[in-house]
DNA sequence: TCTGGGGTCCTAGGACCC
DNA sequence: TCTGGGGTCCTAGGACCC
């Protein structure tokens, strides 16, 4: 395989600096993004909030510890998808090998652009200029011979970084790099990597490949490939990527709540929110599966049923979450409950075959149609919830911005 | 008022069929 | 009397990512 030229974009601190940018006066001050919900964390905090200690995934009461004066901000996810959209139209420029990772990060695939471009540095720059003129955000960017490498290297100087890891560079970097820096080993693989004495990229590299296969199975070659810094994985655009294989939400309830009435109305919301997404992307599922975490945080309960056939309405879903439900052992109150579709089938728009079911099927798409209009749960149910409680805004980093897994509402 | 929400992939074990 | 093996589908749970 030819080498190539592979950059990756990773947008600094994305939801805090567009607030900032959107607001003059959080400009310059700690500030973080947070959920709207009663239980939230830390989606991201501005670099002034970073330095004094706040983290993403952090409980509000603790970053208020690190940092009494911090200025929160509940997230909205238009601004951020808005933004996103055209970043990427932007990189798109450059190539049309753009592979959107998550809202706030790409990799491109320059290697047959760069007659036109020059070099990948120039890229890079004015890449960089362009977002920070037209946004007013900084991003890092990695530039590398592969995926792995890239996501790498635009981690290692942040924010504003630009960092170039030639193939003559590969081994040097590598050689001393602990191996849980590396995307797709997290803190449990590197514990079990350490007990094997491996511990930087150059000792997994040159690892028995056998011996690591016979620890973990399948992804021992990938492993020792990872570890000499081998990735051909390669940069998939939104037409090449794989079909989406589950739809889901879940929800942090305000309060715990253990009477079944009430846990049935929140699930007829969440079946709702998923079979809206699922026909909105015309495709249906015959998996459901019900999660419950309870109060204490660590326990739950949960299971999936296949049904004979599969169902987008969220009506049937609701029925298949239900059935569900009865069966579950609840010792404790809930604390979360959660809804997904899978085992997906792309229908393309087809309509039902049979007359009922083609008018409850159109009755659901009218409904869809006012929703998507004017807002989540304008037509609904009888039996939703209270206006406080509508459309809980999810706000998640790994949102796309096109697609089925554009998590927008509204 | 302690601890969010969206996904993917892999493993292991059981049921069932040929 | 005892004991097969491959394949598929399904479920539960864990690790990982942003």
């Amino acid at each position: 395989m030819s080498p190539r030229t592979i950059l990756h974009l990773d947008m600094n601190a994305f939801f805090a600096s567009v607030e900032q940018q959107a607001n003059p006066e959080l400009r310059g001050r700690p500030i973080a993004v947070i959920g709207s919900g009663g239980r939230t964390v830390i989606t991201t905090a501005s670099y002034e909030a970073r330095k004094l200690g706040v983290k993403t995934g952090m409980a509000v009461w603790e970053a208020k510890r690190c940092c009494p004066e911090i200025t929160l901000v509940v997230g909205d996810n238009r601004k951020y998808t808005w933004t996103s959209s055209r970043i990427v139209e932007m990189m798109k420029e450059y190539t049309p090998l753009v592979e959107v990772f998550s809202i706030d990060e790409a990799f491109l695939d320059l290697t047959a652009s760069l007659g036109i471009f020059g070099t990948p540095e120039r890229v890079a720059y004015l890449l960089k200029a362009r977002i920070r003129h037209t946004f007013g955000l900084l991003c890092s960017i990695g530039i590398a011979p592969n995926k792995l490498l890239a996501k790498l290297a635009s981690d290692m100087h942040k924010p504003d970084g630009l960092t170039i890891i030639r193939p003559e560079d590969v081994s040097r970097v590598m050689e001393h790099l602990p191996v849980g820096e590396l995307c797709g080993i997290g803190r449990k693989m590197e514990r079990h990597l350490n007990l094997m004495s491996i511990y930087t990229c150059g000792e997994l590299g040159r690892c028995d490949v056998t011996r690591l296969s016979k620890k973990f199975g399948i992804i021992g070659t990938r492993l020792k490939e990872m570890g000499q810094g081998l990735d051909n994985s390669p940069v998939a655009p939104l037409e090449a990527e794989d079909e989406v294989k589950s739809v889901g939400h879940s929800m942090t309830l305000r309060q715990d709540i253990s009477r079944r009435e009430d846990i049935l109305k929140y699930l007829l919301q969440l079946c709702e929110m998923v079979g809206r997404r699922a026909r909105r992307y015309g495709v249906s599922g015959r998996t459901v599966t019900l999660h419950i975490r309870f109060a204490d945080f660590y326990s739950g309960a949960g299971r999936q049923e296949t049904l004979k056939r599969a169902v987008n309405l969220s009506n049937d879903i609701y029925r298949a979450a239900v059935a569900i439900l009865d069966t579950l052992e609840l010792p404790q109150p809930v604390r979360q409950l959660g809804v997904k579709l899978s085992n997906l089938e792309y229908q393309g728009g087809q309509l039902p075959l049979f007359p009922d079911e083609r008018k409850k099927h159109e009755m659901v798409c009218a409904m869809d149609e006012v929703n998507n209009r004017f807002g989540d749960f304008t037509v609904t149910f009888g039996s939703l919830l209270a206006a406080e409680e509508k459309g809980s805004r999810v706000i998640s980093p790994a949102w796309r911005p096109e697609g089925i897994r554009n998590v927008q509402v509204l």
